[in-house]
DNA sequence: GTCTATAGATTGATAGAC
DNA sequence: GTCTATCAATCTATAGAC
């Protein structure tokens, strides 16, 4: 009632939260517009179907976090350049990888985001996975074309393989912040982003400069 | 016709390719019992419903990859302590995550199945998620206490992350090979399972050593 | 054990009034 | 733009004949 926000961003936000929580087949659009306070039929009159709502949840969030990471990537690259250095491991993975978890802790809302694309990653709907992987491909390329110039002797399909498992242990942890009680007792697991992404970053630097 | 399986096992085997390629949601029992050359009904007579059906497709699988990673495991900590020294972080490491990649390639039909396990440590549907958790999570906290005395200079919430970022880098593989087509031209993709299982347990014993 | 037929519920999408 | 009402398709599960 009170809620000021257009039909179109209280559909986007609830869609959103709904799909990372229950998954794309498991959130109908009953769920949808009875949680956001809209009628039904208001998803198919403005974004025409639940695919094409879907495809909006992935736009409006990657257009931001991508323009970020394409602009370290680049610049890492270029300053190694002008330097005659080759670019850091390091700041390579720190700049691919830290936009993402940054994202989660300052954009409201973005958190349920992050759960869905680490879901979305492995999801069987061939369609849907394809939606996410359309944003991700190109910075997945230019980080892996700025590591073979950071580590030359290291074969390039080792480092693919090893940037792939960078990914999942990435994805993983997105899914994982998603759904704090699977951790035991004993264990502190409220980290926040940044100790997270020292955490992940130290780990897969490790492991993609290993001999 | 010419199938000698009786139809529980035709069914399972069905189900394992079907539940790995199109998700769990993504499968109708009609699917399944079409594939497998059984009828409908087949489905609720031998197992009593699709959820049942779900977990008996995980508890034939699991239970003898567990047996296999829980003897590794146990035996790798005890000649460590008759020795008095600290268990190898890569053997340990390697007890963990070898015998799933292993068991997919000897196993007829395996593949399918672990291309599934992938899947469903993301999977939506809590109540799918937590079948697979219960036949992991023993062998998981056994790795983790192993890893605990073969580290015991990294604290323990350091290497409980370490550990949730090599499953990841695992489970992201596994769910990979199932996918090959998601690689690009000139990098070669088509290693067997020892060479990806030396890949991931180099890489992720030198993030688990890591200062 | 295997089959057909169908109950009973839920879904995405849309027509048409306001 | 928003609403109600409903269509047509799909699903799991089961009843009951053979």
């Amino acid at each position: 009632m009170n809620d000021v926000r257009d039909t179109k961003t209280r559909i986007l936000d609830t869609a959103e939260k709904l799909f990372a929580g229950n998954g794309f087949h498991g959130t109908s659009l009953r769920d949808i517009t009875k949680d956001a306070g809209v009628n039904l039929a208001a998803v198919n009159y403005h974004f025409g179907s639940k695919d094409a709502l879907f495809e909006e949840v992935f736009r409006r969030r990657f257009l931001p976090i991508n323009r970020i990471r394409r602009d370290k990537l680049e610049r890492i690259r270029e300053e190694a350049r002008q330097e005659n250095l080759r670019p850091s491991t390091r700041e390579v993975l720190q700049a691919f990888l830290a936009p993402v978890l940054h994202f989660r802790e300052t954009e409201p809302g973005a958190a349920a985001f992050i759960t869905l694309v680490g879901r979305t990653i492995s999801e069987p709907d061939d369609r849907l996975r394809e939606i996410l992987m359309g944003h991700f491909r190109p910075n997945f390329f230019l980080c892996f074309a700025i590591l073979c110039e950071a580590l030359p002797n290291i074969p390039k399909d080792v480092l693919f393989w090893r940037l792939q498992f960078s990914i999942g242990a990435m994805s993983h942890t997105l899914f994982l912040l998603g759904h704090a009680k699977v951790f035991p007792e004993g264990v502190i697991p409220d980290l926040d982003a940044g100790a997270i992404t020292d955490l992940i970053v130290s780990f897969v630097t490790a492991g993609m400069e290993t001999q």
